[in-house]
RNA sequence: GCCGAUGUGGUGAAAUUGGUAUACACGUACGCUUGAGGUGCGUAUGCCGCAAGGCGUGGAGGUUCGAGUCCUCUCAUCGGCACCA
């Protein structure tokens, strides 16, 4: 095995780095301009640093880099979302504490982080599981609770049974846990709940102000997905009943033939109980309902479109009042009781799963609106369904209209008639805000027999999480910490009587939404942040993250801002300006990484064989920084050829500058080259083009080749600079040889390289020349007569080469683009 | 099915407002260096063709003096969502 040849040279720097800390600080009372990147905090796992996290906060830490050279007062920082299962888990199984376990892996993450040389300010360092940090995400859940957005619902949850843990819709991927992939199962469990629909329109409209990249914007908005539904009330014959169903398209309400009820439906559960009788048996619905019910949700949801339909009649019919025709009620478990009214209208000629379900059980099927081509025939099979837009028919006064009219024209029509109700509705549910496991904050309520659930009083936040014996979840779905009767029993805050602890925790999501906003003021005793300071940072400028984090983390952590906007606690309306995904590193074979597949790449084994700056450098060469990217350990011998020749380069031109003693080089070709290469790379980072501008340093290096030996002392400065965002190492290494008296102690406290007034630019300009759109010739035009029109194109005839491609035949067209392109056309 | 992307050499990928397609790197071939090479350096490298030249950005059309880039249709792949009525 090779010996590490870089270690010497990084670790006398990092030492030197590490005696200054306050290099990368940022200055809350500085007159710069501030810029705050921020990439999303790591959960501490105890397999260390991953690759992924290497190459996204290299990414950052390029940017940040940049920016402070370019004079910006930057916030850089980085903290632990440390609460959560797998520490927990591994505590359980080792017997010990998770904070001992969280404190460790904390420790081994930022001794990686220093050594990749990410220029964070570990001043600011925030660790959700601290006492002082949760101690505001309590606070924050308190004011929630205060303005009626928190609240206790009975209800029915996605409940783990591997983790032992109730999981967010948003955490159930296919009916699977989203952490482990068990089959989640159904529980009826007593649950905090957060009322994020109430801020849905808020979230949308938000986006406006926002640079988001259009990707996480549509994410965000089909998430939410807001639409406009009409309820409409029919009455049930004979019954005395009558059944509210939701739709968002009335304007097919003519060609409505039944309608369907989802098994947990109010009306299904006065038939069964005898509540209502009809001419069908009973027991043949009650046990219908009984097997819907028990179904878990991911049986009912598999294989949706096309699995055969299933339900029973209930013998009741409701009147249709456009047509009078008379409707029969069925239950089926394809209706969702979440979902709208929990009953829907069957529309068949124009919805799959109706035409499915009207198929299934004989049930008339009519067309009301013309098909692809105008097709207006009978709907006899599946191809013939049309869910698009069209022209009315056979719908009585909506005939002949365009659907969209049509659709205005009913929703009146029925609301005049006090048939139907407008409302909105999302797609965003409400936000279960209850774990029943240890490792999290404690939900800060009391409950008291006397006045309900009341908030701890905020004088005696944060509520501490105690320390157990053992954390093991229960079967029962009840929290570890309710066997803690000691640390339950407590007194009402507001009448003093016994009361009892919530023993519920929070979510994961809950100590990284505001994350951000403590880094700010990551001591303050007495306010989440001081709003003078958060006045100076928010909003971030760049949040650089993960796809993954688009819908769940970033609508959560935007609401609770949002929500914190309105108590008027912070200053701006959106927390994050610009927002960059960065992407993923497969493994070599092309797969997503993992331990059992045995293609994780960590990222020691890189850098201690190639070096930190290699490994930065080949992150960021390997392609754009939003794509997937399969690691190649091929190519970072380029990158590792890159960097030594880059240093060949430098030294030959500090032995040059020092010779020469000259201010600027001696061969004007020099100066031109690097001008061309800061003018790039300058815009690359803008850009977060890290591959591109890498592509242009390597460019440089080839073109300047043995020429560096003419530079001047300003020459060698600027290489230095130009290299140090991605290989800081080296830049440092080379800054102290080259050092000159008036030089900054570092480099990374130096300012980005100015390009220099007419020291680079060509004096001659390539043009060119295509006959027929075929480029034939190249001119060479001088940079006085570029703007000359007639000139460059009489040149550009008189050319040989072109000559003979005209052949003496008549030019019908000319096109001259000064400075870009002669095109004649014959 | 819906939403969002993406299709360019043997490979990862470049290409300002439409203006020289394939920069940069890997790989490969040949040569040099080295005691040796899983080292370093140099040269070549889209395809067809001896050449002149022609053809080339998933496919088919279109707009334009000029299209990887814009428009229409189509195919394929990836990601997200999904009996949401």
């Amino acid at each position: 095995m090779e010996e590490n040849k870089f270690s010497e040279m990084e670790n006398k720097w990092l030492k030197f780095w590490e005696e200054h800390p306050d290099f990368f600080r940022a200055k809350d009372d500085s007159e710069r301009p501030k810029k705050y990147v921020l990439v999303e905090f790591p959960y501490p796992s105890g397999s260390g640093l991953h690759i992924g996290h290497t190459f996204s906060f290299t990414g950052g830490d390029v940017y940040a880099r940049f920016k402070r050279m370019q004079g910006y007062n930057v916030l850089f920082p980085m903290g632990w979302d440390a609460f959560g299962l797998p520490t927990e888990n591994y505590a359980i199984k080792v017997k010990r504490s998770p904070q001992e376990i969280t404190k460790e892996n904390t420790d081994s993450f930022r001794a990686q982080m220093k050594k990749l040389a990410f220029s964070f300010d570990w001043s600011r360092e925030v660790n959700t599981t601290d006492p002082k940090y949760y101690k505001w995400t309590q606070w924050i859940f308190i004011q929630l609770f205060k303005k009626g957005l928190a609240y206790k619902e009975e209800m029915p949850i996605n409940w783990c049974p591997s983790c032992k843990i109730g999981l967010a819709n948003e955490e159930v991927v296919n009916g699977n846990c989203e952490r482990c992939g068990a089959q989640v199962e159904r529980r009826r469990i007593s649950q905090w709940v957060v009322k994020i629909t109430a801020y849905a329109d808020k979230l949308i409209e938000g986006l406006k102000k926002t640079a988001f990249i259009d990707k996480v914007k549509s994410a965000q908005i089909n998430w939410i997905d807001r639409k406009e539904w009409i309820d409409i009330t029919y009455r049930v014959e004979g019954a005395g009943e009558a059944v509210t169903v939701a739709t968002t398209r009335p304007e097919t309400n003519f060609g409505a033939t039944f309608v369907v009820l989802a098994p947990e439906h109010e009306l299904a559960g006065k038939l069964i109980r005898g509540e209502i009788k009809t001419g069908e048996d009973v027991e043949k619905i009650k046990e219908y309902v009984r097997m819907a019910k028990n179904k878990s949700d991911r049986e009912r949801q598999q294989e949706v479109v096309g699995r055969d339909k299933t339900g029973v009649f209930t013998g009741l019919y409701a009147i249709n009042p456009l047509t009078e025709k008379r409707m029969p009620i069925w239950v089926t478990d394809f209706v969702l009781a979440t979902v709208g009214t929990g009953a829907v209208v069957g529309v068949p000629g124009h919805d799959v799963r109706d035409f499915e379900f009207a198929s299934q059980f004989k049930l008339p099927i009519v067309r009301v609106i013309c098909g692809k081509d105008g097709e207006n025939g009978e709907v006899t099979n599946k191809e013939q369904v049309w869910e698009g837009e069209g022209r009315v028919v056979n719908s009585g006064f909506l005939n002949g209209m365009e659907s969209g009219e049509a659709k205005e024209k009913i929703m009146a029509y029925l609301e005049e008639k006090a048939i139907g109700k407008r409302s909105i509705r999302y797609h965003l549910r409400d936000w279960i805000f209850s774990r029943q496991h240890y490792w999290g904050e404690p939900i800060p309520m009391v409950y008291c027999r006397n006045c309900g659930w009341q908030p701890v009083e905020e004088k005696d936040l944060p509520v501490r999480l105690p320390e157990v014996e053992a954390y093991e979840p229960t079967d029962t779905g009840e929290s570890p910490l309710a066997k803690m009767t000691e640390w339950v029993k407590t007194k009402c805050p507001k009448c003093g009587q016994d009361g009892a602890r919530e023993t519920d925790t929070m979510p994961n999501w809950a100590g990284s939404d505001w994350y951000y906003m403590r880094y700010i003021d990551p001591d303050n005793d007495t306010e989440i942040a001081n709003y003078g300071k958060m006045k100076k940072w928010l909003p971030v400028d760049v949040y650089i993250g993960g796809d993954e984090h688009n819908t769940l983390h970033l609508l959560y952590s935007r609401f609770i801002y949002k929500f914190l906007a309105d108590l008027g606690v912070v200053p701006t309306e959106e927390p994050y300006f610009r927002r960059m995904s960065h992407g993923v590193i497969l493994g070599p074979d092309g797969q997503r990484m993992s331990k059992s597949r045995g293609n994780v790449v960590v990222p020691e084994s890189v850098y201690e064989k190639y070096g930190v700056d290699v490994t930065r450098l080949y992150l960021m060469f390997m392609g754009p920084f939003e794509a997937t990217m399969a690691w190649n350990e091929k190519t970072l011998a380029g990158v590792r050829r890159f960097i030594e020749r880059y240093r060949q380069m430098v030294k030959r031109a500090i032995e040059g500058s020092k010779q020469n003693k000259l201010k600027h080089a001696s061969n004007k070709e020099l100066g031109m080259i690097i001008n061309k290469t800061i003018n790039k790379v300058e815009k690359d980072l803008e850009n977060f083009g890290f591959n591109t501008a890498i592509a242009k340093l390597m460019e440089m290096v080839n073109e300047i080749g043995v020429e560096a030996k003419t530079a001047g002392e300003e020459e060698v400065g600027q290489l230095i600079k130009l290299i140090a965002p991605f290989a800081p190492y080296t830049a440092e290494d080379l800054w102290q040889e080259a050092k000159e008296d008036t030089w900054l102690e570092s480099v990374h406290l130096s300012s980005w390289p100015k390009i220099e007034a007419g020291g680079g630019e060509e004096e001659e300009i390539c043009v060119p020349v295509a006959v027929n759109g075929k480029v034939r010739s190249q001119l060479k035009v001088s940079k006085e007569d570029l703007g000359m029109r007639e000139k460059v194109l009489m040149m550009a005839k008189a050319e040989e080469k072109v000559k003979a491609w005209l052949g003496g035949k008549p030019v019908i067209k000319e096109v001259y683009v000064p400075g870009k392109m002669v095109n004649l056309v014959i």
